[in-house]
DNA sequence: GTTAGCAGTCTTTTGTTTTGAGTGCTAACA
DNA sequence: TGTTAGCACTCAAAACAAAAGACTGCTAAC
């Protein structure tokens, strides 16, 4: 569908002004605030055409008018402009990163936080861990007389996770974790997760800390909740459209729910760096939000996806700025990068 | 102020019927509910010789009675029964605790979730680390090439925190992890953070790594952010009175402040096992919700409290029997126990 | 193709009335 | 003296009615 100029100019407005007030839109509103030039009774005219063709509509008969979905989806993909970060913005962001981060729990989680702060909105930050990641180590630390911590540090300079198993010496552990290392080292851990065969003569009498090591890497695969972050749930109180409390609930319930969520973000991207559901996607009922996803690389493989999680009304502009700088970060200061720099 | 048997059972019955319905409540629901052998006639009476004392409050003239916070603090101080747990919600909090808990961040974050499912409201879990807490090994771990995660491991059979440092030969590291396991082993985590001095000679060559372990130490504790545990915000949302946005904003708000959370969880708690703080107390304007707090502790001595923080009209003898089962496991299993089992 | 003008629609606001829940008081009663 | 029935009174909530106002779609003129 093909849109005049002009027609992309009022629908712009429309959308602008829609996402700045939250309230419907009138003839007279775009005539005095975007395009001076030309009458009311032109631009109603133009409105009828928009609604027509499905991208607008009306409340009830007398009122203004409001962006529908396909509506919202024009705008994003053909007519918004993606707004530039403010220097202050972007340092704020980028200072964020800075704080030592070790593992991949931490990680998720501030920089769910980094972009909930940024946007205003809820963010759920997502690794797929089972993709890239390659062993490097495998830790075995004596914490207590019977208690055993045991680490799996993986290439992306970071640990992967960690847990507790029983008894041995400390003489026993050094031993362990030498020959285990020698197993693991190199293996992606989606490789690791099939082949339980693996399991040599050799290492048949660490049996006990060879399923934990296992345990921790599918685990992690498994739970969507351990490769999940979410964060910035409040702030969407602040929005007018979640005063309505079943709306809210509704909304809140989704991120809580990591399964339903899981497929909102992974799936189709394609070759997009960012993929935005504005709400009335016929998928799952995500009626009253949007969800805007952009995916993260290591070594040029897509490992995982940000998304902002706000009101249909959503400052889609700047989200996709602050997503686009995120990722860009993570890529650069953490996934791809063996050392993590000190402060 | 003592109260008459009779005017105990009514002032019990208004706010029992206060928590079941968030409506005032009439003397008629009085009379049919709670007490058929006396008229509403005298139940009136009795109600206002209890508005008189201080203990309820009407909204209008011609409206039921709700309990002030005076009254809420008469009902748990006095009148309420302690609700004791079914076996199976006794279970499902026991059995929260099963899992393996290695950081003290992960055990605070799961005590909070455990009392906020169970309870339907918000909790907020603290831990004083300054107070008991004794070292008993440093642990020096070699990631990557330039890249050294320290590990403080206290007398709780618990690993306190953890973070990044720079540089140095895996035997290098270990002689290290040995001289500084020597110089702070023993000692309370409080007394460390004052006695900088603990620097000799011997270990000046090691700067780098003590330092990382007294930010460590110091900054848990300096830092309410990292010493609580906050959860079920969500759930307020169930609550009629919070469907008010703004009243539900100023108490999400409280939980997100750290500091202003602070005394309201560790002052004068006294010798008191449970402390109730009731909404409209006079202390930094938590006037739209209450606050119940019980501590736990460790060989006897207090270390942390556990809260829920929920509307006024709080099912307090639920919430406290709650409180009590699981900051009596955190005793049993966690903080008194120094092998921590496995499954 | 654009625009002024206007009738028509439907929400929002404001005001009025009715209803009904629950009280406090009075007077009678045990 | 404590209890209770009865009743007048109060006030919020609900129901209804009227008025105002925001915008539109349409018509007809430019």
């Amino acid at each position: 569908m093909n849109l005049s100029e002009r027609k992309k100019k009022i629908l712009s407005a429309v959308v602008d002004e829609s996402i700045r007030t939250a309230e419907p839109v009138s003839s007279k509103d775009v005539q005095e605030k975007y395009m001076k030039e030309i009458s009311p009774a032109t631009i109603r005219n133009e409105l009828m055409a928009l609604e027509e063709m499905g991208f607008l509509s009306q409340p009830h008969t007398s009122a203004g008018r409001v962006p529908t979905a396909e509506g919202y989806k024009k705008y994003v993909e053909e007519l918004m402009t993606v707004k530039k970060l403010s220097k202050k913005e972007a340092d704020t962001i980028k200072d964020s990163f800075d704080e030592k981060l070790i593992t991949l729990d931490n990680i998720l989680q501030k920089t769910a936080k980094t972009i909930s702060d940024a946007t205003n909105y809820a963010s759920v930050v997502y690794y797929g861990i089972g993709n890239s990641a390659i062993v490097d180590n495998i830790l075995l630390i004596k914490l207590t007389q019977t208690n055993t911590l045991v680490v799996v540090v993986t290439d992306l300079g970071i640990i992967k996770q960690e847990t507790k198993a029983i008894d041995a010496t400390e003489e026993d552990l050094r031993q362990a974790s030498k020959i285990l290392t020698n197993v693991f080292k190199g293996r992606r851990l989606e490789e690791i997760q099939d082949n339980s065969n693996l399991l040599t003569a050799e290492i048949i009498r660490y049996k006990d800390i060879f399923d934990a090591i296992i345990h921790i890497i599918t685990e992690r695969d498994n739970d969507f909740d351990k490769s999940m972050a979410v964060s910035g749930k409040d702030n969407l109180l602040n929005y007018p459209e979640y005063h309505d409390i079943s709306k809210l609930k509704k909304t809140i319930s989704l991120l809580d729910k990591k399964d339903v969520l899981f497929p909102l973000l992974t799936s189709d991207n394609g070759d997009l760096e960012i993929s935005v559901r504005v709400g009335g996607d016929e998928n799952l009922g995500i009626t009253d939000c949007s969800i805007v996803t952009a995916s993260y690389k290591s070594k040029g493989k897509p490992i995982g996806t940000a998304s902002v999680v706000g009101p249909v009304r959503m400052d889609y502009g700047k989200v996709v700025s602050i997503l686009k700088n995120v990722t860009q970060l993570l890529e650069e200061n953490i996934f791809d990068k063996k050392e993590i720099k000190d402060d």
